[in-house]
DNA sequence: TGACCTTGGTTCGGTGTCGAACCATACTGT
DNA sequence: ACAGTATGGTTCGACACCGAACCAAGGTCA
């Protein structure tokens, strides 16, 4: 009863035509071929592709924070395991990079990260403008106790979606970050 | 050069094991059925799954929210939409179920929206507790403009993409948002 | 009828994130 | 050498969101 959710969601979609089912929605003819299930208007794909994404991006992280031990944050545990799991020392921009966030996003969760003593900060050698981080003991430690806590949620969720499903979606949406984030050169040059 | 983004990034994972390559997880000793890919660890799979899909709904989002009109925030255009394409009215409760998130956080949207002056909110008539929210005409103005200009950029990215890895990725995804709605049953009623 | 539980909304405090403004330290070119 | 520009980080103000506490109006049931 806990989910309404009617089937044609909330993004957009074309101005006005309801959809009638799917037929070459009268608007000019179809573009392309009919690839099969080329859908009429890739405007409404591109927003119910997306819209479902933000849908399940947000269900998870709700709850998989809800599970991380002591107020452990989704953000602060995945640069720690980015840390253990491919170990050495990164600078505040290099990981801001790495997951895609702007460099004052990264310099907060560090911040918060570092008043934790998850990670060490300092000064970078040669270069005095940047920083270098790294993993501290504790730090690895939390990681490891965050994966404990997270492992059985997970294992609520692939007992209840069919791993298969989700291995068949991994390159496709591997794929869609890529395009996204290469479409988002030549813009900004910062970030 | 803005997306050194490593291959195995950061979620979780299991503590140790760097995964080889990836594929179809050549692993083959797999705990369960050789179910073709079934990966080696599936907290590892759950965890890619949904750090890609982190990722893309935050470049998607940004992008999307840069190019919407006036200070129009996606949130709000969503529930725009989500009126003049099914049209009717609702309820706050209802729309905060049909967009997955709590009560408290759509009080705040409409509120603004409301501010705007596009949506109306009215005391429903037999439940006293409820309110009834509709669409007004600046609402309806407010959404067409925004799809207008929102169009460009789904174009551009429809051109990057194919329309068709789109396509196939939607199923898929409608199914582990369903999934993780259901599952969220049975805990919290509210919400 | 009256105590008790449920349900729709609001409020509050805390978090993550963005983008723009701002520093300080490199780097470049003339 | 020195201005001018680029680059790494920080700070600040907005948002969206969650979860818990809280209110008010609806039900339930004995």
């Amino acid at each position: 009863m806990t989910a309404p959710q009617d089937p044609e969601t909330s993004f957009p979609g074309p101005p006005r035509p309801e959809t009638p089912a799917d037929g070459p929605t009268g608007s000019s003819a179809a573009p392309a071929e009919a690839t099969g299930g080329a859908p009429e208007d890739p405007l409404r794909l591109v927003f119910a592709v997306f819209n479902e994404i933000g849908i399940v991006d947000q269900l998870a992280s709700t709850r998989f924070t809800r599970v991380l031990p002591d107020g452990l944050q989704l953000s602060m545990f995945t640069v720690l395991n980015h840390f253990a799991r491919l170990g050495g020392e990164r600078t505040p921009l290099e990981l801001a990079r790495a997951f895609q966030v702007s460099k004052g996003t990264m310099t907060h969760t560090l911040q918060r990260l570092e008043a934790r003593g998850l990670v060490a900060i300092r000064p970078h050698g040669s270069d005095r403008r940047s920083k270098i981080v790294s993993l501290t003991e504790a730090g690895r430690q939390t990681r490891e106790a965050a994966i404990e806590a997270l492992r059985p949620e997970a294992e609520r969720l692939t007992a209840l979606i069919d791993p298969q499903a989700l291995a068949d979606l991994l390159p496709g949406l591997r794929r869609l970050r890529e395009t996204l984030d290469r479409a988002r050169e030549g813009e900004p040059p910062p970030r």
